[in-house]
DNA sequence: GCAAAAGTGTTACGAATACACCCATGA
DNA sequence: TCATGGGTGTATTCGTAACACTTTTGC
């Protein structure tokens, strides 16, 4: 026979957060809310919430995205749990790290507002609670990892982009410069980008021509099991 | 002023398994216990407990594979936390998985016998409970990662090894047959191996020379940003 | 002497890198 | 006409993959 419960075990706090990244002015930057409770209050946080019974992790940490930017359908991975005894000073709570990747120009900036929330660049990253360094430090690695071998950086971007954007995207990724030919010959072997017939000029007088994302081309090269993109990219 | 907990959330039943990876016989294998108690008494499961209050998510992967194999100071990575709402019949429960690398000849086969625990190769893997199968095959994706970037092969052979059977190990987790020649090269190159002068004629009657691995090059190498130890092998 | 596994080098190919000039446009 | 950013091709280097024979030893 079944029991109702495991009883005699602990049962725990679990929170999700949220590492959001965006990209703007060529910049890489991080998406964090001033904390306005205890402890702590006042300093900057990564958004994140408590875990409810019926909603999956994944499920929790949409939401979160959801409430903070209004938006759904986001690109967001687990990235690792963490589960050291006195990482919140206030109870004992295990916490679940996401990282999302969004296009800044899409989010709702009255709701970052209403959530004191502000962008950082990724290297000018105030003082953060609890471990929270650590979890930003950990997902820059991560992203850095996966953009060397996925095309995960499209996520970052409007839907038509240029490929001097995506070029400058890059190299805010891996904090380097690249070679303008190379980035270009590599990004277009990939052949997961579909040429628009628009420029768009806001940077140059010439105008550069706006690509779009082929997801579709894209899931039919990882399902032949092309899943390495860019061969290597700095690790 | 603040709080003493963060009352009105939900507290959840927080586990933790453990996917373990042996070598024995030239194959991959797994080590799973078969489950005492309710609900799916009598199927095979991997090796798990509850997080308890006062240890942290590494150290209660470290108290849950000790209680099994008797084995401390193991390889043992974080894997993935799997949260769906109704993975466990019982009661709601996140668990997080680890993956543990073990030399199968050292483990405590005394304490095997009391879990009624044994060896699976990898691909003959019985129905599992739960969500323990997903658990496996994304431990297997990880291992595969893992061992073609970081010389972690060696977790999961004696101190000392001889080349040909280096070469079987990665040939099984790989599921693939490589070139003895390039394989050789390879790791030879990495120039973290120590060859040591003793021969081991169980395989043949010419003998092969023992190798044992030297943390102290290899973290020589990491710390130089020689992150990438074998550039490519099948991903 | 022969079976069985250990050990060894070279060539060919493909990917990554380094590198410099012309083009289109608006001011 | 010129300043600015967009766009293009080639030569070299380096790592990877393919490939076959010799060595040692116990029986």
């Amino acid at each position: 026979m079944a029991p109702e419960r495991y009883k005699e075990y602990e049962h725990i706090l679990v929170a999700v957060d949220c590492i959001i990244f965006g990209f703007h002015k060529n910049e890489l930057k991080l998406l964090l809310i001033k904390r306005d409770f205890e402890p702590e209050k006042g300093k900057w946080s990564l958004m994140g919430g408590f875990l409810d019974d019926d909603e999956s992790l994944d499920e929790a940490a949409q939401r979160i995205l959801k409430t903070l930017t209004g938006l759904h359908d986001i690109y967001l991975d687990q990235l690792h749990s963490f589960g050291d005894v006195d990482r919140d000073p206030v109870e004992r709570t295990i916490s679940v790290a996401y990282y999302a990747l969004i296009d800044v120009e899409t989010h709702d900036k009255e709701l970052l507002k209403q959530h004191s929330a502000s962008w950082f660049p990724i290297h000018s990253v105030p003082e953060l609670i609890f471990d929270h360094e650590e979890m930003v430090l950990s997902a820059l690695k991560r992203l850095r990892r996966k953009a060397s071998h996925q095309p995960v950086g499209f996520e970052l971007l409007p839907e038509k982009f240029t490929l001097p954007e995506l070029q400058k995207l890059y190299e805010s990724i891996y904090d380097t410069n690249l070679d303008k030919r190379n980035f270009r010959r590599r990004i277009l072997s990939m052949d997961v980008l579909e040429k628009t017939e628009e420029k768009q000029k806001t940077n140059s007088r010439k105008g550069a021509f706006l690509y779009r994302f082929d997801p579709k081309k894209y899931s039919r090269k990882v399902n032949n099991g092309d899943s390495l993109i860019f061969k290597t990219l700095k690790p």
